[in-house]
DNA sequence: AATACGCCCTGCTGGC
DNA sequence: TGCCAGCAGGGCGTAT
């Protein structure tokens, strides 16, 4: 499910519930997710007051006086915040119980999900080499053409290298190709600086459209059924391979890309 | 350094 | 209807 949009309405959701509370107790129903869980989150955890939830690319960390919880959805994970006496179901694998008497419950079936620590002061090797987040300043047309030079990769792949800008999962490069009119298996390297400023200028649209269309599922975030879907009807060419172009009726062609599913128009991309 | 690819895991869909 | 291959919104680790 979550593509960074998703991620951010999450934090958004969870933060007024969870800002503020202290960690009463930590339950592990397994002692890994996709990595190991560390000792710290079962030992340092419990007792102390989270005083922030923030974001970094996909990841969320609930920041403590002593450090910081990290918490990465992977592709199917989810967190709700829920009376601590709801029944579980399959693959809830982490309650951190608050002191308002709610758990916040950690589900992800397939388990590419990550719970991690980074003591305070230092930053996690996981968020070490990140690049700059989508929609910042740092982020833009420029840096991009600077950072392209010589890359002889799909400009796709190169969009969705977290080491060059975090956060643009294959749903949102698909579609900010397409909103810039950039084919995406063309060489990375090149792309004019002209056509990279339009494609930083897709990728903040389109992201900072889909958290505001995340923002309708707020009301929902508690309530059991937290399935979003948001977006669906308004994607250009995400999982419309042979349906026709919304701007120009040619159909869709899907192309694999560094092993994922790319869906693009012929003739409106180049 | 950049690139290519296997792989972690479960659940669902579509074709037979 | 049942079965199973293939695929899924991520991204790390390793080899080249």
């Amino acid at each position: 499910m979550p593509e960074l949009p998703e991620v951010e309405t999450t934090r958004r959701g969870l933060a007024p519930h969870v800002e503020g509370r202290r960690v009463t107790g930590v339950v592990l129903r397994r002692p890994d997710l996709r990595w190991p869980i560390p000792p710290q989150v079962s030992n340092a955890l419990p007792g102390q007051r989270i005083d922030a939830v923030r974001r970094r690319a996909k990841y969320l960390l609930l920041d403590t006086a002593v450090g910081s919880a990290l918490l990465h959805l992977g592709m199917s994970g989810s967190l709700r915040v829920l009376p601590a006496d709801t029944p579980l179901r399959a693959h809830d694998h982490v309650d951190l119980a608050l002191d308002t008497g709610r758990v916040l419950r950690f589900n992800d079936p397939r388990r590419f999900g990550c719970l991690l620590w980074q003591p305070v002061g230092e930053t996690h090797e996981l968020l070490a080499g990140l690049g700059p987040e989508p929609l910042s300043d740092a982020f833009d047309g420029d840096y991009l053409y600077r950072l392209s030079r010589g890359r002889r990769a799909p400009v796709k792949t190169f969009l969705m290298d977290q080491a060059v800008v975090v956060g643009v999962g294959n749903i949102y490069a698909a579609e900010a190709l397409f909103m810039a009119g950039i084919a995406p298996l063309r060489e990375a390297g090149k792309v004019s600086r002209e056509r990279y400023r339009r494609l930083a200028e897709a990728v903040k649209a389109i992201l900072g459209y889909a958290i505001t269309r995340g923002g309708t599922t707020l009301r929902d975030f508690i309530s059991p059924d937290g399935a979003p879907g948001y977006f669906e009807q308004e994607l250009s060419v995400y999982g419309r391979d042979g349906e026709p172009c919304r701007a120009c009726g040619r159909a869709l062609r899907l192309s694999t890309i560094g092993q994922r599913a790319s869906v693009w128009c012929p003739a409106c991309q180049r």
